[in-house]
DNA sequence: ACGGATGTTCGCGC
DNA sequence: CGCGCGAACATCCG
């Protein structure tokens, strides 16, 4: 599931989902997205509890419940939570449950176990080391162009990777570096210091365009590419290497940075 | 059957 | 310290 665009789908969706309902029951199995002894807080201190906010910062959600009851939830690759009736069976791999009063589950569906959920005091929430040492979140903050330039003066690093570093950046991950880079023309082996003002400027106003034309593709989190499958893919190059360039039709091309697949049109996307 | 997949973290080597 | 690389995690899909 997880780069910002859809975690902040799930934080919205959530919200409805909790808003006005009391927790009747917390259910989960041993598993380790529960590091330590998360799991017996997870089941016992969130019963008879109601939401009161919740919020989203880079790619985690922050649920604050009555009686100064803190979650923290990461998705991981493959987390992601759905809503079911009592009536309904429940779906495979689910590694968490919220019994709401009334007829609704909400459950933690998370096949891979990338995930994480763990339990804090609320008001402690944004103090939390995972937390505090994200840098600014594009949608929470806006992008400060000048800001993003003088960190990517520092780094020799790829400027891909670089905008992938959740301490740069909060929230971006694979596909929207790799699709913000080919709007904004720009290789993604550049090195962060090679990067004029000006283009930084177009990464920055790439990956805002990124992220608002994914959360409208993914409407409010009904279809969503590789979790549906069969949904066609909503990007631009991402996951399209071989295909033709949107821009110029020549093939795109994939490279490995940072370990992860970058898909970049060789003709659009200038080395220098 | 094999390879790769939206993420993070850790160890190793330069 | 910065950075690249590979591995690990566990499951699904083409």
């Amino acid at each position: 599931m997880p780069e910002l665009p859809e975690v902040e789908i799930a934080a919205r969706t959530l919200r409805n989902w909790l808003d006005g309902h009391t927790i009747e029951g917390a259910e989960a199995e041993d598993t380790r997205i529960f590091r330590g002894s998360d799991r017996e807080a997870f089941t016992s201190e969130l019963i008879g509890k109601r939401l009161e906010w919740i919020e989203r910062r880079g790619k985690y959600l922050l649920l604050a419940f009555t009686g100064n009851v803190g979650l923290l939830s990461h998705l991981g690759m493959t987390g992601k939570w759905v809503m079911r009736s009592r009536s309904e069976p429940p779906p495979r791999h689910v590694r968490a449950r919220l019994l709401l009063a009334g007829d609704g589950i909400v459950s933690y569906r998370d096949p891979r176990l990338f995930g994480r959920i763990s339990l804090h005091p609320a008001d402690e929430l944004f103090q939390l080391k995972e937390i505090a040492s994200l840098g600014r979140d594009p949608l929470v903050d806006g992008i400060d162009p000048l800001r993003l330039y003088e960190r990517m003066q520092r780094t020799t690093r790829p400027v891909k990777v670089a905008l992938m570093d959740q301490a740069v950046l909060a929230g971006i991950g694979n596909i929207q570096a790799t699709d913000a880079l080919f709007r904004a023309r720009i290789h993604p082996s550049r090195q962060g210091k090679s990067l004029r003002l000006e283009e930084v400027r177009d990464i920055a106003s790439a990956l805002l365009d990124s992220i608002a034309f994914t959360l409208e593709a993914e409407g409010e989190g009904e279809i969503a590419y590789i979790e549906e499958p069969g949904t066609p893919n909503p990007f631009l190059v991402y996951g399209r290497d071989g295909s033709p360039c949107p821009n110029c039709g020549h093939p795109l091309e994939k490279i490995t940075l940072g370990g992860r697949t970058t898909v970049f049109c060789p003709v659009c996307q200038k080395e220098a």
